[in-house]
This record gives C-alpha cells, structure tokens and sequence, in this order.
DNA sequence: GTCTATAAGATGATAGAC
DNA sequence: GTCTATCATCTTATAGAC
C-alpha cells in the first residue's frame, strides 16, 4: 500500500492525533528495529509510547498493520528523494555517466538520512536490513517498496556498461543490497572481529569505500561473463551429512 | 558455548534419543528459519516435530538453549571445513596466493552444503542471514561462532594484498558477508526484480559470479585508501524531517 | 481521541507419572 | 525417554464508557 491511500484510521486528523499517530510510529519502528516484528508485542509498543494498546489498533487496525505504517512512512521520503537523486545526475552527466555516479545518487540519500536524521533512521534502517534478509515474506516486501526504484538504477548503470547482460546487471545490484543493508543495520560485529579497528556506526567510513567497493563489482560482473565455469565440485567436502 | 561442552540433556544417548533430539534440532532449525526466534513457539515446534513441548525443555532446557544448539550444529562442520579448506590452499599455492584464491576456499565449502546437503542446510543458511542482520544479539551471535575462521581468511588475505590496511580488509570482508549471507538466503527478491531472468534458488549462478565480485571489492578497497575524501555534503536531501 | 474492561486463547516452563 | 497436567502470565483484539 502506497503512502497517502490508507483507509484505516481516523479521517481527520487534528494536531494532537498526529502528534500519538507519529509517537506510536516512532515506538513501533524503534522496538521492530530491536526485536524483530514477532520480538515486540502491541503492549509493550503502546506501554512504550505512552499509550494504552487500544489505541494501536485504533490507528492502525492491528499488528501488521502498525508494521507496514512504519515501513511505509520512510520508505515514501527514501524513494522520492533516490529518484529526484538519480534524475539529477542522469540530466546532469549525460553520456558522461559512470557506474560510480550512479550508484552515489542510489546511496548517497541513505547515507545521509542514517548520519543526519536522528536515531528513528537508524532504527528504520535496522529494520530493512532484516526484512532485506527474512525468507518468507522479506523478499515479496522489499520488492513492493523498492523495486521501482531498483529498475530506475539499473536502468542508468545499463547504459554505462554496455556489454553488460542484464542478468550481470541484477545479480551485481543483488550482492550491493547485502552489502548495502548490512552496512546500516550496524550490529556490531566488525567492531570486535576488528578488535575496535573499524566501527559498524562510522557511516562516513563506509560511504567512502562502498561506492568503489560496488562499482568494481559490477565491473567484474561484466568482465567475467564468458562461457561459466562449471559447477565447483573439485573439493568435495568430508562426507558426514548432520541431517 | 562450544559443540561437545554442553551440560545439558541427556548424559548417555541410545540411538533413539539421538533420532530425537535430531529431529526436534531439524525441525526448530526449518522454523526459526522462516518465521525467526520470536516467530516460532515451544509447542509449533514439538507439535510439527512429533513430540510433546516437554520433550523441548528435557533435550535443550528452554527455546534460547534449542536455538543455539540449532544455531551449533552446522556451525561445527562448516568451520572445519573452511579452516581445512583454508589451510589446503595456502599449503598448495604457497607464494602464488590470490584474493580469489583465499575467497574461493572461504566460501566453497558454504556453497557445497547449500547445494548438496539438502532442506536442512539451506533451512540453515537461511538463520544465520536473518542473524548476521539481527540488531541487539545477531553481531554477538555470528561473531561467537564465525570469527575465527574469518581472522584465518583475513590473515591470508593480507599476504596477497601487501598495501593493504588492515581496516580496508576488515571493512571488504564486513561488504562480503552481506552479500554472502544475502545470497544464502534465497528470499526470491530478486526473482520478481529480474522478472524471473535471475532465480535467487540458482546458488550456482551466484557462486560462479561470487569471488570476481568480491575480489574486485578487496582490490578496490586497497586502490582507494589515498587522502580520505570528506563526508558526503554536497547533495543535502530536502529539508522534511518526519522524525 | 483515549480510556477501562474483558474475551478467548496461547505462552514458556515445571512437577511428576510411567 | 516420553508423556499428562498444570501454573501464572501474557497474547491480540474488541466493546463500549467518557
């Protein structure tokens, strides 16, 4: 459901319904962000907030309901602004485009609302790095967020890379969404397998080196796409089977 | 807590406690799998194992004790495997090692058991995506089983990229277990983004494209590190803030 | 809009029979 | 080893007062 067409909750909204409408949201993001959608109860979203639970279903008729109202409402802001992002710099270049600046208007709006939008941006993005990874209904839902937006970058890094199949183009945007999504869910692990070296909340480290990081891998995509090498089966591993 | 240390459950197992605990490990495995820790009950899982709910508690104690046997028992195998696989390599290329090369015996073994070892392993595959994305525990979780055998990869790694900084190392290791973990998932996003040109089940496509992809990064990691540019500032989003 | 009260059932864990 | 029975608590969702 696209932002602005919901037929739940109240018509009019006055000030003060905003103001419990977005504290909700705010609470819900920050909690399925921690715990996971099943990790959270609508109690303690609404003990939280502030709020009784009577009023979550009141908003947003019930649980998945609250949950697609948090995936949506900055989901809406991302993809407007990647688009605008991608216009610009598609008007601006011209035939001068290259997979760099293309994949720098596709990040550069993430990674500025995760280092500059304040903790609800973190916690949303900790939630998309999870539905990005969840196998029932993760893929089914990211797809219906961002695909559109996916198409309309794949379709610039197309014409930068002419030789390209299409299938190098969606399997290269494949590997950078894992990259891209485990990147701003910072959960710490690099900082201890790194011993302190590198921290998973230093964005600006990451902006850095992932626009290279990724361009050279859809340039590998390209470059190795001649007749595919069989099946790997050269280091059979040791027979035991655990199931 | 290491495989062969656990206090709990039975001391001495005949072979019927062993089928058991086996099939109640598998069946917790395929559930966590698709509906996470907190979407999966004591009872769903004793219910579709065959078994009563005590059973559960006499085996593992409580579900945090049956996740992480589940969570265990192919980490053993796998890091073995990759730790041999490792070893192997470095013994038989000697100073003619690569960054595929180290890659490649890093993530053959993974891909072997996703291919050939049946549901269960990719049931598996699955858990450990969701885990590496998981904010509270999941970097903790994947850290306390894997990263030993990520230092051997990365210490390999260091002797094939001489320029290289530990930190770009680390950080091009951090953008591939993304995409690794990504493609182990198989939530079929990329199915319905491609238009069914790319099928997230065809783990020997991903395999094929996987180490020039990810060799790429490590080299493009090390080529950039000059004068760090400055945070991204140039394009500022539009001012609306919904947090 | 926000609350209280409550329905109808599920939850993780344990005690103890066999 | 596997089961039955049970505890105290929590769950989502709704009806209706104000």
């Amino acid at each position: 459901m696209k932002a602005g067409t919901a037929k739940r909750g109240p018509r009019v909204k006055r000030s003060d319904s905003i103001h419990t409408e977005e504290k909700i949201l705010d609470t819900a993001e920050e909690m399925f962000a921690l715990h996971g959608f099943h990790g959270v109860t609508m109690r303690e979203v609404a003990r939280s907030a502030g709020f009784d639970a009577s009023l979550l279903s009141y908003y947003f008729q019930n649980k998945h309901g609250l949950f697609e109202a948090v995936f949506n409402r900055r989901a809406g802001v991302l993809n407007q602004e990647r688009m605008e992002a991608l216009d610009a710099y598609e008007k601006s270049a011209g035939t001068a485009m290259t997979v760099e600046g293309c994949i720098d208007a596709f990040i550069r709006p993430v990674f500025w609302w995760s280092m500059r939008g304040g903790p609800g941006w973190k916690h949303y993005f900790a939630l998309v790095a999870q539905v990005n990874n969840t196998a029932v209904w993760g893929g089914e839902t990211m797809g219906r967020y961002f695909d559109p937006v996916v198409h309309r970058l794949i379709g610039l890094i197309r014409k930068t890379l002419p030789g390209a199949q299409d299938s190098d183009l969606y399997w290269s945007y494949h590997m950078m969404t894992g990259a891209l999504t485990l990147s701003l869910s910072e959960t710490g692990r690099i900082d201890r397998l790194s011993g302190g070296l590198c921290r998973s909340g230093d964005l600006e480290a990451i902006f850095q080196k992932f626009v290279p990081y990724a361009a050279a891998g859809f340039r590998s995509a390209v470059k190795s796409s001649g007749p595919p090498p069989l099946v790997p089966a050269s280091v059979e591993p040791s027979p035991r089977r655990p199931c």
